[in-house]
DNA sequence: CGCGATTTGTGCACGAGTTCACAAGCGCCT
DNA sequence: AGGCGCTTGTGAACTCGTGCACAAATCGCG
């Protein structure tokens, strides 16, 4: 999606850790298995083989071996992956290995409840700031933290070096959210609003739409209700359901 | 990814409405559109441009045409499409005619952000009913909805004919609500729990990971300052960011 | 020390999804 | 009526991701 090879297929030379330009599918998953990597640790074990990591993770082994070698040769064959080791090559990847510093915009319904969300200071996340723009709500303590107006958000993004902000307004507030941060320097963003973003060059968005997940299991719903609900209807003829392999939509 | 062409290439005979086999990937995006036609709709446009919709959606023109393709041809050249029959086939397409019944398992944190989300109501879906394990919730009225306790799951579902469940509790209990969902004639989950659901053939899953997004977030943070901080650093020689193209993640 | 059991890392083929580019179709204007 | 400009729908090339299947590597044991 970005920075690229200058001339030859791989244009390193000194390659030190040698950012090893990883397809971002894979990305989208190391988190996952990080997550059971440290549910693997917690259980005491100190090896652990593709197969038995594939399974906790979700995916099938090769595809996980396959992300794992981008990362580089950790594993030893015939037994398997050091998980300490790997959790923390892993970690490295992903940039935790410093607590990353996050601003959160929007203390309604949603942004309340994100504000609360254990998970987030458990992997690698520290809310550091809370804004909305609605006065009523300024100065109101939330887990710790005093809500800010908005309008204080470049100040407050510089002096604690904020780079990722969450945006958790109505649709309509999330643009002008979306240019604040951008102007306060954060340069990644996870937007809940349900609406489209566009942000400079260089700053990542992610959407979370809880809604549109509904929607895309409500298609699912409709499909399997037409192929069953008509006895000999139309559609396939016979009336097994014909999966044989996995289930489960992909994310 | 599930039921499937008997025989032929496409073992429709009779094709009444004729489910057309959508590619999950364009699945995944009618949802966006439909929000964006619905804004559009407001604003009182009788007929938009693929191009214009592309933009309202945040993706290209021709990705565009090509998955309302798959739905029919419902544009007109040198015109566009009509908003009103686009909104209709799409809502169609994705089982939205009907108001889907949704149970919400998990009253913490998120769960009850979840129950009180406007956005839910707002796309086609009714929480019908809260669960959840904990003695010292059951009862307590959220949104004008009791919450129940989860033994209740069986009945209630039946009763509203609930097909889709939300699961909004801890990691440590989703496997269980899940299995409880699936007995209870669930067939659709959407999960936000931080683990690995199995479920039996025929039963969907989508998960929602809110920490997952932000690591995904943190892996381009460290990208972009590894490239940026260092100035004739190590990794890739030439200092050069390089981007050229677009920027911005997908989801 | 060598052999077999085990598991990683990966080359290759396949399939899904994306993008380009253009022919086909439609409305409008002259 | 005819031509022109605009926009859809889609064939075809291409990129990206997946899964199989196997060679290479390591450990343990006789």
């Amino acid at each position: 999606m970005s920075q690229h090879r200058p001339g030859g297929p791989n244009g390193r030379s000194g390659g030190v850790p040698a950012l090893p330009d990883l397809p971002e599918a894979t990305v989208a998953r190391l988190p996952e298995y990080l997550r059971a990597l440290h549910a693997i640790a917690e259980v005491g074990s100190d090896t652990i083989s593709s197969e038995a990591l594939a399974t906790a993770a979700g995916v099938n082994s090769a595809k996980l071996r396959k992300d794992l070698s981008h990362l580089g040769s950790y594993g030893t064959r015939g037994v398997g992956y050091d998980v300490a080791l790997l959790i923390d090559q892993i970690e490295f990847t992903l940039g935790l290995t410093q607590r990353r510093a996050v601003a959160l915009v929007g203390v309604g319904n949603l942004g309340h409840a994100l504000a609360g969300y254990a998970g987030f200071a458990s992997r690698g996340f520290r809310i550091a700031a809370l804004f909305d723009a609605d006065p009523e709500r300024v100065g109101e303590p939330i887990n710790g933290l005093n809500v800010l107006h908005i309008s204080e958000l470049a100040t407050v993004a510089a002096a604690e070096s904020i780079a990722i902000g969450v945006i958790a307004t109505p649709a309509a507030a999330a643009q002008d959210v979306a240019d604040a941060l951008v102007t306060a320097g954060v340069t990644s963003i996870l937007n809940f609003a349900p609406c489209v973003l566009s942000v400079p060059e260089g700053v990542d968005v992610r959407k979370v739409d809880l809604a549109i997940e509904l929607q895309i299991l409500s298609f699912h719903e409709h499909r399997k209700s037409a192929l069953t609900a008509l006895p000999g209807g139309y559609g396939s003829p016979n009336g097994l359901a014909a999966t044989g392999t996995e289930e489960a939509v992909g994310t």
